[in-house]
DNA sequence: CTAGGTGCAAATAATTTGCAGAGGC
DNA sequence: GCCTCTGCAAATTATTTGCACCTAG
């Protein structure tokens, strides 16, 4: 696995010099996984220059995390570690109080739900951080917990995200299915019968993907979830798909709450593509995004159409019922 | 205001003793407001007695952490801050970067979901920090923001704990209503009509109350907010309302639809009501918690009755249906 | 009487700083 | 040549510990 480290060169924050040393701590740092104190970090760097001082690893972490590449964490073990913040521009922790050992999370949720505190506080927020205390279940039971570490991450960021997207091209199967077997209006059932379609397709694309992330590592899928999300479950598609469901919805109204769940699944899609390093996950997330960009466009343009046609009529219908009077 | 203090014997941890000096400490701990540092918090002991070592300090710090009694935050200062745990056992913080002050919130939406996390993980939680960095609105802009510091938490505390109610109300007055309009079975007629006049009667209290706290306070209603909760305008009773606004509810889903909004918010308010000191906010959550819950009784009183009352119609229908063949 | 609490001073541990010298621009 | 970085050692800061003594149960 070697992964592509981030412009270094473009991190440099204003009036730094280039500096080999600097160099070589910024480097160490970023081929490190988990959370480094500063010790650690300072003798991994004398492994290879002996002739590096402590001051020198302090002040350059300092200046690391001034320009945005370094994140300082607390675990409140009285010192200060430090994480390279792009991996994975906003994650939390669990911090186990009797081994001390912590274990990330995401959740799609907690951040919006923070993006819109912050927002009606008006703070301009730069970092959130959210640690959840207590005991793992590793120390509280005894023994078998199948791992979550830095090595796999990623790839269990993948199994997350893969399944994020297979629920949710399921949920928008149903949708569209179901849409068009209520839409009466030819051009409109023809554009759900479309959609449905493709997401079927899709859905075996990535069925078959899953398929293949799972035989790489037979405890995959038995490892703890990574990524929280409850748009697929609770929103986006599933709530459209009750909506049509509980019936009484005309062919406009059917576009829209498309409309409004592609633009859902779209955004998320596109947030989680976006902030993260190369990986499987983050493909699939970009190729997700541009692929609920297209349903996107494809229904609004068939919602412009379908409310000009409406409108032609309803007005030729007044014309009409004015000349009678 | 003369806050009463919790009973401090029955927080001692196993096995420590009394002692005038811990007494004194953990005395002058409750009585502030904000955050203290363990210098602050020697400084504001020695006052009182001037016999007190650093140490001691230290030492009846963690063991009030232990106990429960204090939690230890850090803002990334180099040195934790204490500050009581029982006031708001769960709160969350903003700080800012610039200034280094740190302004509190609520959010019960946050904090669901970290609990759902935490199980879903099998993490058995004991805390959770939730800490948004960033620059406030003050050294962004300039200066005038209504403070929102520890002195008036409390009152708007209650503003907002109010404000909650206040929409639930609102939303449970139209949802009463509206059933009550589309419900045949007289009975169950009769029972949502019954609520929706404590509804009324009760939002009309509210208000009254409401009016009376803004009296106190003429910024009151300015200053931002301190408790989020996205029930009222999202679930609870607005969910249920539009439920019936799209129609076709039989009377036992109307009835359903409303155990289930009262079921949520009767959660919500119990949950705030029993987690905070006395103080307005908090009577005003426990008062309506205790509603909620009457309510809710009687919902599903009539509930049983009517599936009963169909029931046995259902079963005279089929033995008539048999008796004929 | 004894386990645990207390003050003082010294120890520890993480991080910062002063200063003389080295190195990039 | 100037300005910033760097290493070393010393300083600073928050917190803990050793130890002799004290006090509640």
């Amino acid at each position: 696995m070697n992964r592509p480290l981030p412009d270094i060169s473009s991190l440099r924050p204003r009036g730094g010099k280039r500096s080999s040393k600097r160099d070589l701590i910024l480097n160490v740092f970023m081929r490190q996984e988990g959370h480094l104190s500063a010790d650690d970090l300072y003798d991994l760097v004398r492994r290879e220059d002996a002739g590096i001082g402590r001051a020198t690893v302090y002040r350059t972490l300092q200046w690391m995390v001034g320009a945005g590449v370094a994140r300082k964490v607390d675990f409140g073990e009285g010192r200060s570690r430090f994480e390279p913040s792009f991996r994975h521009p906003r994650h939390f922790h669990f911090v186990c109080n009797t081994c001390h050992r912590s274990s990330e999370f995401l959740s799609s949720d907690i951040e919006a739900l923070i993006d819109e505190i912050a927002l009606a506080r008006e703070f301009a927020m730069t970092q959130a951080v959210v640690q959840v205390f207590g005991e793992c279940e590793q120390c509280r039971t005894g023994r078998p917990v199948p791992v979550l570490d830095h090595g796999i991450t990623e790839r269990v960021f993948a199994r997350d995200a893969m399944r994020i997207a297979i629920e949710t091209e399921r949920s928008g199967l149903e949708f569209y299915t179901r849409a068009a077997s209520l839409t009466r209006d030819p051009q409109g059932k023809a554009t759900f019968e479309r959609l449905a379609k493709e997401e079927k397709e899709h859905l075996g694309t990535l069925e078959r993907r899953y398929a293949e992330l799972l035989a790489e590592d037979p405890d995959l899928e038995a490892r703890p979830t990574f990524l929280f999300f409850k748009g697929p479950a609770n929103g986006l598609f599933a709530e459209g798909a009750a909506e049509l469901r509980r019936g009484g919805v005309t062919d406009l109204q059917a576009l829209l709450i498309g409309i409004r769940c592609e633009r859902g699944s779209h955004k998320f899609f596109k947030r989680y593509g976006e902030r993260f390093e190369d990986s499987e996950g983050k493909q699939i997330f970009l190729e997700f995004a541009a692929e609920e960009r297209m349903h996107l466009d494809m229904l609004i343009r068939e919602y412009r159409e379908q409310r000009e046609r409406l409108g032609t009529k309803r007005r030729r219908r007044a014309a009409a019922g004015r000349s009678v009077q």
